[in-house]
DNA sequence: CTCCAGGTGAGTC
DNA sequence: GACTCACATGGA
């Protein structure tokens, strides 16, 4: 057992990170750590102290994918002063973005679209399970490389209960696979440049692509307006309604350098309140929504 | 039963 | 650019 995070004392919640709907690739254990593969590294690792313990797996991996060396404090002084945005880094303090696998990131949210959370889990472990590759001490089988699904078919994935979203996975891979586009070279692009690039993919429009910019390509800036998202911009706007472009506008100036991490608390927050933040809820005039009148 | 979910793409103005 | 609509699936 190794104490990754003990020198540095980098602060991490494992579960608010594992949960937070960034990646759908690990499994809770009865003792309370959690088990995973990035790539086909498999990997154990729990939480003490607030601090990462590696049960099993590389460490410089590990270090890497679950970002310790991304400046939390920093990042946190950065938050917006607005209730909700402070409240919500209090219930998921410790929240890491990771560093994800950039076809799997996209893999698993081209699956994403009108799906809730659990659902996408479900698709990609259905996919893992019937078409990928099997890793020793491994729950399920590694995410099929893309050269491999594009080898399947659109019957196999729709078996896997894709629907719509099954030939669009499937050209996407079968693209790469004919090295349309490199996703290891794109990452020495800019930000704009990379986003463009990634929305010629079938299946990949600007919130799959924000969320890969995001999650796989450290772009930190990238906010992914999602319906729930998409509310808490409205609620901070006082109810007012904007075109995509406004809102995105918006939010990158609203949230900050750091807007990405600042809107997968905001996420995480809403997905996870107690008082079921609905729709409605969030339009009320509940007091407790007293966010709406601050202003940063 | 209806409603909703980490949206996208084609058609249209 | 912005607006409208169809698109499969499964859980609440």
């Amino acid at each position: 057992m190794i104490l990754v995070s003990e020198k540095n004392s980098a602060l991490i919640s494992v579960e608010a990170t594992l949960k937070s709907g960034q990646v759908f690739h690990w499994d809770p254990l009865p003792d309370g750590s959690w088990i995973g593969l990035i790539s086909d590294h498999l990997a154990r690792v729990s939480e003490k102290n607030q601090r990462l313990v590696i049960d099993q797996g590389d460490p410089e991996i590990l270090n890497r994918y679950f970002a310790l060396d991304h400046p939390l404090e920093q990042i946190y002084a950065a938050f917006p002063k607005d209730s909700l945005s402070q409240e919500a880094l209090t219930l998921c303090n410790g929240l890491r973005i990771l560093r994800q696998p950039r076809w799997e990131c996209l893999a698993t949210f081209i699956t994403s679209s009108m799906k809730q959370v659990a659902h996408i889990r479900a698709m990609s472990i259905a996919i893992r399970n019937r078409i990928g590759t099997p890793v020793p001490g491994s729950p399920h089988p590694a995410y099929p490389s893309f050269e491999r699904l594009a080898r399947s078919d659109e019957k196999t994935l729709l078996e896997c209960g894709l629907g719509y979203r099954a030939e669009n996975l499937l050209k996407t891979a079968r693209l790469l696979t004919e090295g349309s586009i490199d996703l290891e070279a794109l990452q020495k692009r800019s930000t704009s440049e990379l986003r463009t690039a990634l929305m010629t993919l079938p299946g990949v429009g600007v919130k799959v692509a924000n969320c890969v910019l995001l999650f796989a390509y450290e772009r930190l800036d990238a906010v992914p307006i999602d319906v729930w998202i998409h509310r808490i911009l409205l609620a901070m706007r006082n109810g007012r309604e904007g075109t995509p472009t406004q809102l995105a506008n918006y939010a990158r100036r609203r949230l900050g350098p750091y807007a990405g991490y600042v809107q997968q608390y905001l996420f995480h927050r809403a997905r996870t309140d107690k008082k079921k933040a609905r729709p409605s809820a969030l339009k009320s005039a509940d007091p407790k929504n007293s966010y709406t009148q601050s202003r940063a």
